[in-house]
DNA sequence: GTCTATATGTTGATAGAC
DNA sequence: GTCTATCAACATATAGAC
């Protein structure tokens, strides 16, 4: 319920909490009414209509996955390094949220595609330009001998997949091998060491000297 | 609208198309009914409820993935067949199906959740069985020297993060890289064998000599 | 800003004629 | 089996008092 903090924040906890749960056509008004502990005239008071309320809980979701991969594969560090850096960063924001992957890749399918594009758009950083700088990189490193030959999008999905993957399977995950909470946490938390060692194992050269 | 098909048929049709683009709760009765070419009181004469019709639904989707992996994991061949074949099945009936492993996913932990530990219970190959004969095989061909250790658990879920992920990315990968249907197609295509490739260099000893 | 009461529209489900 | 018409429940949204 969170008593202390202001009415609009105590919205936005409950409202994220019920969205990334049930999406938008599963979640009720009442319920994060309920959740906030106020009431449902509220809602409407502070946000208008539910199609608001859930647009700014997306746009937050999705802002907070989509520059931190944008950011880092344009930064100037070696392949290597980003592999790391983006596997291990993924890990550690969705370890604190494991549903957000979930909610954002259904609202995006159901109620939010247009939402992305403009997004994307808006972004700085060009995704195509940045593709097209990553291809270079790997091209320079391919001519050194270090890794095989690999297409960017074919890396990043692969880096994205690993990282992401197991914490949109929770729930099959802990019924399929019977995981309990903690058994989960540690599974993942072993993850983060392993799954950088599995992507550069991945596309690192076998023969190679180094 | 398929004419020719039975009205059961075209319900079942109608209703995995609109359940698999919105889910339980964002599908429409009148929507699938509209879709099948008939009448809305037609779905409650044939399935009583849309609780029931999505229940047939996903059950059939559920079914048509799972098993499908057990089985691999629990025959008797290398385990470098069995990455290849995980991968290169998943990738094929994710080609015809693109929305099956979201519309899963998500329908598991909104509506359905209940539903996965029964259909495992009543699996005849149990999942912690062939987890253990898996882990097994790892020994020997880490004892081999074929391969690095590895956890069985982030054995399969790496192989099927990598082959079922870009089909859950499809939306963002058409949005992002802005790539048409086409561009799509291709990119699957081609990680038909890239995927296996990664997939086993990843687990493969680098210093081996086979 | 916050509440209660209510208007308005939608939806799953059924009744009943054919 | 298939349709039209309708019910009953629910959900979003607003009006208006405090």
């Amino acid at each position: 319920m969170k008593k202390d903090d202001s009415t609009e924040k105590r919205i936005l906890d409950a409202a994220r909490k019920v969205f990334y749960e049930k999406g938008l056509a599963g979640a009720r008004m009442e319920e994060i009414a309920q959740e906030a502990g106020i009431n449902k005239a509220m809602l409407h008071y502070y946000f208008r209509s539910k199609q608001k309320l859930f647009e700014k809980i997306f746009l937050e979701a999705f802002g907070q996955i989509f520059p931190r991969l944008i950011a880092i594969v344009a930064s100037d560090i070696s392949l290597e390094e980003k592999i790391s850096q983006i596997s291990t960063s993924y890990i550690e924001v969705l370890t604190e949220n494991p549903q957000l992957p979930l909610f954002v890749m259904s609202s995006i399918q159901r109620d939010a595609g247009s939402f992305v594009s403009g997004m994307i758009q808006d972004n700085p950083l060009q995704p195509s330009l940045v593709l097209g700088k990553l291809r270079e990189q790997i091209a320079e490193e391919v001519k050194a001998g270090k890794i095989n030959p690999i297409d960017p999008r074919d890396l990043i999905v692969n880096i994205i997949a690993v990282s992401v993957f197991p914490f949109m399977m929770k729930p099959i995950l802990t019924g399929l091998f019977g995981m309990t909470e903690e058994d989960f946490q540690a599974f993942i938390s072993n993850r983060k060491l392993s799954v950088s060692d599995f992507l550069i194992r991945a596309v690192s050269r076998a023969d190679s000297s180094q």
